[in-house]
RNA sequence: GGCCCCGUCGUCUAGCGGCCUAGGACACCGCCCUCUCAAGGCGGCGGCGCCGGUUCGAAUCCGGUCGGGGCUACCA
């Protein structure tokens, strides 16, 4: 009996991992992976760790490793919530030990082919290793990889929580290499040494590896451990159906990039627990105190889920619109007085912002969308967008612009005021008010679109109105 | 090519043999509200890939087929 048993294995305590290799910014897939691994260990009373993948030298920088825990942080899962860091460097020796006594004990042999030779006797470049060195006895040297010896026959059936248990040939798995040429171990056995070490009893990662699992559960057994139970998480797709891709810029898979454009962690959070599952009853936006009470790992949807951004957009003006006034200005600061700014700094006011915030809550998705809404009360004069002004200026939008500037001269200076003189001034020329306010709002805020005009100019002042009005008349 | 996974509205999903005339969300369309744009309210469009089988009864079970995806590195 050559096929593998682990339907029964003994229960041990929870542990749950994230392994991202430090190699830039952190993939929301990981970020996926990470809610769904902290989730599960939170409710079987279990630990979750974070291990450092920093295998590839050549790849990875010291500096990648905050960004990791500070996009952790950023989406709730501070560093009192998990285990580590840890680094896989850390356990070089246990991993070369490890693949040393996979060698000693026959598990595993030297191989000196190189790619040429093996695509010279199989012809085919589909074919992977043909097992050449399988029995050559080869001692380890220059030039010489490590090879995992895998079985010739029977089947490796991985329990995974989400799919079931796929079963795969072993007749079909290459005797993949373990340990290079120059010495240094590669993945497949570095995450499974590190796994053992770490006590790892359950591996919730996407679906990608799933092809990989056999391998590694083989390795598992090889080293005389107890594999862990699987669950693989459904692969996050672009519109075109594929993986996203950190290769592909257009699929914007850095976490970092929709935090600077404003995306709420919390809606993020709860957007990300949709792909490849969906709380109980019609509510798909709920609070995390209700996701961390019904989350089941196995009501894990397992066919891929395409990365929605118009969806994740819904829900971040959903998530903001719910913000407190205050909670919503202090969110929009780092887009208010930061240093991307259109206007000079000294220019903001912090009273007038806080005016209209009410008024801008509900007509922005992202938070960097606050800049536009509110830049006419800090810039020195409107920025006038052409194709605004094209629309909203008409034959009769001077004399329009004239009566206002006079009309606005000396009257009370409040919004209903200032609607009710706009609204008696539109009538006079036979305009409705959608059709009369058009010039003044692109007179005063460059736009023919925005926050509820005579709100707006009660907060600019009549001084810079009248100055935007007779500027804008001016150069009608 | 081989192995594996997946297949319900355009998208994310609910559905675990009768509660399905297939429910919700996003998107889209229409109406209402309205100073623009939003938000909000109401309504609408739209789906079980296909073929067989099991069963009194199938989106749900089985087989096949087609389609999509992942893996197939001395990457992780």
């Amino acid at each position: 009996m050559t096929s593998t048993d682990t339907a029964n294995p003994p229960a041990r305590p929870v542990r749950v991992r994230i392994a991202p290799s430090p190699t830039g910014l952190f993939h929301v897939g990981t970020a996926r992976s990470m809610l769904f691994n902290v989730l599960f260990a939170q409710q079987h009373d279990g630990a979750f760790v974070l291990r450092i993948e920093d295998t590839d030298a050549s790849r990875n920088k010291p500096e990648w490793v905050d960004g990791i825990t500070e996009a952790m942080a950023w989406l709730g899962v501070g560093p009192d919530q998990y285990e580590g860091p840890y680094f896989q460097s850390a356990n070089a020796a246990a991993q070369a030990e490890a693949a040393q006594r996979l060698f000693a004990e026959g598990k595993a042999y030297y191989c000196d082919c190189t790619r040429d030779d093996v695509l010279a006797r199989t012809g085919d470049p589909h074919k992977g290793y043909d097992g050449h060195c399988r029995e050559r006895g080869l001692a380890s040297g220059p030039g010489r990889a490590l090879r995992f010896r895998t079985p010739r026959e029977g089947k490796t059936t991985v329990i995974d929580l989400v799919r079931g248990a796929p079963t795969f040939d072993n007749a079909a798995l290459d005797d993949f290499v373990i340990v290079r040429a120059d010495g240094s171990v590669l993945f497949l056995l570095a995450n499974v040494v590190d796994d053992a070490l770490q006590r790892i009893s359950h591996v919730l990662r996407a679906e990608e590896h799933l092809s990989n699992t056999p391998k590694q559960q083989l390795l598992w057994i090889a080293l005389g451990e107890t594999p862990p139970i699987w669950a693989h998480l459904p692969i996050i797709t672009n519109a075109r159906r594929q993986k996203i891709s950190k290769r592909r810029p257009e699929d914007r898979t850095a976490l970092e990039i929709y935090r600077a454009e404003g995306y709420l962690p919390a809606a993020m959070r709860n957007y990300l627990m949709l792909l490849g599952w969906a709380p109980p009853g019609d509510q798909e936006i709920v609070p995390w105190e209700q996701i961390e009470r019904d989350f089941r790992l196995e009501d894990v949807n397992p066919s891929p889920a395409m990365f929605d951004l118009a969806k994740l957009r819904a829900f971040n003006g959903d998530y903001i619109r719910a913000l407190s006034v205050d909670d919503f200005v202090a969110a929009c600061r780092p887009w208010v007085t930061g240093p991307t700014v259109p206007w000079r700094p000294e220019a903001y006011d912090a009273d007038a912002f806080a005016a209209v915030a009410p008024l801008a809550q509900t007509r922005i998705a992202v938070l960097s969308e606050i800049t536009a809404n509110i830049d006419f009360l800090f810039l020195d004069e409107a920025a006038v967008d052409d194709a605004s002004w094209a629309k909203a200026m008409t034959s009769g939008s001077r004399d329009l612009l004239d009566a206002v500037g006079m009309g606005y001269a000396a009257c009370d200076w409040t919004a209903d005021e200032l609607k009710a003189r706009l609204l008696a001034i539109g009538e006079e020329r036979g305009l409705k008010l959608g059709k009369a306010q058009a010039p003044v709002r692109v007179a005063v805020t460059g736009r023919t679109i925005g926050l509820p005009l005579f709100e707006s100019l009660e907060v600019l002042g009549r001084d810079r109105t009248l100055q935007r009005i007779h500027a804008a008349a001016g150069r009608l």
